[in-house]
RNA sequence: GGCCCCUUGGUCAAGCGGUUAAGACGCGGCCCUCUCAAGGCCGAAUCAUGGGUUCGAUUCCCGUAGGGGUCACCA
C-alpha cells in the first residue's frame, strides 16, 4: 500500500486536478491587467471594510481593464447567518461596487470561473488535497479535540511555542497500513499539509504596500480539510485564487502574518504565487487606544449604517477612496466634477499604518456631495432614504413640485448651499415651508433681540401693510425693509449702527429678523426673500396673522 | 509571551539626506453679510525617544517605548 491508494481511500471519487486546470484556463486579458476580489463571509451585517476592498478592487480592475470577482467564503458553516450571501450582494449594489463575476444569487452565479462560494466548490478542494496526499505531502490526522487540547497545555508548561509542528505532529508519520487501517476502523480525521518549513530558516515576500517582509518558514502542519470535508481559509485560497488566476491578493493586513503559510502551499502545490497587497484595517479611537471598528461595538462598521442615516452613496465612496489614497483630495479639488473612475487610484501608494474613522470628515464630504446636486436630485435621493427610514419626510415631499422648489432654495448658484450632509438632515432643513406643519406645531418662536410681542405686531403691521410686496425684486424688497426699518427708528444699515450703537435701538437686521422668525418660526434660516416667493403671499400673510391674532 | 507590522499637528496625511515640514477636516480670529450655511484672508498646532552614519537627519541603521495584528477543524 502507498500514498496513491491511501489517497483513493480517502477521496475515492475526487477527479484528477488536471481537470479542473483545464476547465479554468488563463484569462485572455491585456498586459497589465489585474484580477482582483473580494472574499467576503456571509457570517453577519455586511462591513463597512467589505465595501472599502471593493471599491479598491473595482476601481483597479476598472483602471487596468481587468477583472473584480466576488467570491464567498463560506467554509465556517456553524457561522453562517441567514441571508447573509443576499446582504453581501444587496450591499455592493447599493454602494455600486458591482463584481464581474461572482454569486448573484444564494446558488447562482455569473462569469466563466465559478462556482464563486466556497462551499460549492468542495469536491475542487477535495481533488486538490487528494493530490497532495498521494506525493504525502498531506496526510490524515486523527487527532481528538482532547488530544489537541492536552498538547497545547503540555506546549505552555514547557514554555515552547504551541501548535501542531515537527514532533509534535503525532500522526504525520503514521504509515499508510496504519492509516487506513484506523480510516476503516471508522476513527474520524481531518486533513493536514505536511509542512516541510523550518523556523530556522526565513523567507522574504514582496507586499505591494508593506514592502520586503520576511518571516520565519511556517512548520505548522496547517489543516486543509475539516471534518465536514470544506477546506480551511488557507487551503481555499490557494485553490482559489490559483483557478480563478487572481493576479493581486488585497486583503486586510490581519492576514500579514499568514503569509508564510500561503507562500508555501503555492509552492508545495506548483502554483504561481499571485502578487499581495496588505491593507491597513479602518481604526477607531476606543478611551485613548486605537482597535479594528468592530460590528458588534461601533454601528459604523457596518456598512448599512451609511444607508440608514442616509448618507450619499459618492460620499461614501469618496471618504473611503481618501482613505485609500490620500491624494485623492487633491484631485477632487482640481476636478471638482469628474468621475471618481477618473481618478488615477495607486495602490502601492496605501497607507502601510490603518486610519482612525473620521465622522467628521465624512460628513463634510457628504455636505460637498449634496451641495453640488440638483434640487431634483436630491429630491430623488431624500425619497429613496425617507421611505425606508422617515414616515414624515415622506409625506413632507408627496407633493413633488412644491418639494422641488423648497430644495431648490440657494442651489445650483456657484457657491451651493451646504447645510445637508444626509438624507436625515433633510427634514429639518425644509420642514417649516410646509405650511400643514407649519401650523400644527407648537408655537415656539426663536425671537432673538427684538422679543416684545407689542412691537413686534407693530413691525410686522407696518410690513405687511406699507411694505410687502410680492411683486418686488429681491433689491427692491430688501430695500423696503430698510425703508421699514428706518421708519421705525432703527439704523437702515448695520454698519452705520455699530458704528453709533447707542444712535439706535438695533438696525435692519434685527427688523428682518423679527420677520423671518414670525415666517419661519426659526432666526437661522436660508435666504428670506426665497424663502417668501416659494412660500407664496397667501401662506406669508397666514403666517404673519398667526402672530398678530395673538 | 513568540513572530510580524506601524509611529509627522486633535484627525487623515504629503515628504522619500539640505523644505519657511504641503494640503484637507476640525479649532480660533478677521473680512464679507439682513440671520444661518457658505465664501475670502489669517492663525494656533506635528516629525515618539535614545544612540549612531553623515558636513547635514523627519528622511538611512541600531536600540527603547508606545500602538496594532497574529498565533483555531474562524475567516
Amino acid at each position: 500500500m502507498d500514498y496513491k491508494d491511501l489517497a483513493n481511500l480517502i477521496f475515492p471519487e475526487a477527479k484528477p486536478i488536471e481537470y479542473y486546470e483545464e476547465k479554468y484556463p488563463e484569462r485572455n486579458l491585456p498586459e497589465g491587467a489585474m484580477v482582483v476580489r473580494i472574499g467576503p463571509s456571509p457570517t453577519g451585517s455586511v462591513h463597512i471594510g467589505t465595501i472599502y476592498q471593493a471599491l479598491i478592487a473595482r476601481t483597479l480592475a476598472d483602471r487596468t481593464n481587468g477583472v473584480f470577482f466576488m467570491r464567498i467564503e463560506d467554509t465556517d458553516q456553524k457561522r453562517e447567518v441567514e441571508n447573509g450571501i443576499n446582504d453581501i450582494i444587496d450591499s455592493l449594489k447599493y454602494f455600486d461596487v458591482i463584481p464581474d463575476e461572482g454569486m448573484e444569487t444564494e446558488t447562482t452565479w455569473k462569469g466563466e470561473y465559478g462556482p464563486y462560494r466556497q462551499s460549492m466548490r468542495r469536491e475542487i478542494y477535495q481533488a486538490y488535497a487528494k493530490y497532495l496526499l498521494e506525493q504525502g505531502k498531506a496526510y490524515p490526522c486523527f487527532a481528538t479535540a482532547e488530544e489537541l487540547e492536552d498538547m497545547r497545555k503540555n506546549q505552555e508548561a514547557a514554555g515552547i511555542k504551541p501548535g501542531y509542528y515537527g514532533v509534535w505532529a503525532k500522526y504525520r508519520n503514521l504509515t499508510v497500513e496504519e492509516a487506513a487501517q484506523k480510516i476503516k476502523n471508522g476513527e474520524k480525521y481531518i486533513i493536514r499539509f505536511k509542512s516541510n518549513g523550518n523556523e530556522e530558516r526565513k523567507i522574504k515576500v514582496h507586499d505591494v504596500i508593506k514592502g520586503n517582509v520576511i518571516f520565519p518558514e511556517n512548520d505548522q502542519d496547517i489543516v486543509i480539510i475539516k471534518a465536514d470535508g470544506l477546506p480551511t481559509y488557507h487551503f481555499a485560497h490557494a485553490i482559489d485564487d490559483h483557478l480563478m488566476h487572481t493576479t493581486h491578493v488585497i486583503r486586510g493586513d490581519e492576514w500579514l502574518s499568514s503569509l508564510p503559510i500561503h507562500v508555501q502551499l503555492f509552492q508545495e502545490l506548483g502554483f504561481k504565487a499571485p502578487k499581495y497587497a496588505h491593507t491597513a484595517t479602518i481604526l477607531k479611537n476606543d478611551n485613548g487606544n486605537k482597535r479594528k471598528i468592530s460590528k458588534r461595538k461601533d454601528p459604523e462598521a457596518s456598512a448599512n449604517y451609511y444607508k440608514e442615516i442616509g448618507i450619499p452613496v459618492q460620499a461614501v465612496k469618496e471618504y473611503l477612496l481618501n482613505i485609500a489614497n490620500s491624494n485623492f483630495e487633491i484631485w477632487r479639488k482640481q476636478n471638482p466634477d469628474k468621475s471618481i473612475k477618473e481618478f488615477d487610484f495607486q495602490i502601492n501608494k496605501m497607507s502601510v499604518s490603518g486610519a482612525l474613522f473620521d465622522m467628521v470628515k465624512l460628513l463634510d464630504i457628504g455636505k460637498n456631495v449634496i451641495s453640488k446636486y440638483t434640487a431634483e436630485k436630491v429630491y430623488n435621493e431624500s425619497i429613496e432614504w425617507a421611505k425606508n427610514y422617515d414616515n414624515e419626510l415622506l409625506e413632507l415631499l408627496n407633493n413633488k413640485e412644491y418639494s422641488i422648489k423648497v430644495l431648490n432654495i440657494e442651489r445650483g448658484k456657484t457657491k451651493p448651499r451646504r447645510d445637508i450632509a444626509k438624507w436625515s438632515d433633510v427634514k429639518n432643513c425644509i420642514e417649516y415651508m410646509y405650511d400643514y406643519k407649519f401650523f400644527s406645531n407648537s408655537d415656539e418662536y426663536e425671537f432673538d433681540k427684538i422679543n416684545n410681542i407689542d412691537e413686534i405686531k407693530n413691525i410686522l403691521k407696518l410690513y405687511m401693510s406699507k411694505y410687502y410686496d410680492e411683486n418686488d425684486d429681491q433689491e427692491t424688497w430688501f430695500g423696503k425693509i430698510k425703508d421699514l426699518a428706518e421708519e421705525l427708528g432703527y439704523a437702515r444699515e448695520v454698519k452705520e449702527f455699530k458704528k453709533e450703537p447707542e444712535k439706535w435701538p438695533g438696525h435692519v437686521g434685527d427688523i428682518s429678523t423679527v420677520i423671518r422668525v414670525a415666517i419661519t418660526k426659526r432666526k437661522n434660516t436660508p435666504d428670506l426673500y426665497e424663502i417668501t416667493h416659494v412660500l407664496g403671499t397667501d401662506s406669508v400673510k397666514k403666517r404673519i396673522d398667526l402672530i398678530l391674532n395673538k
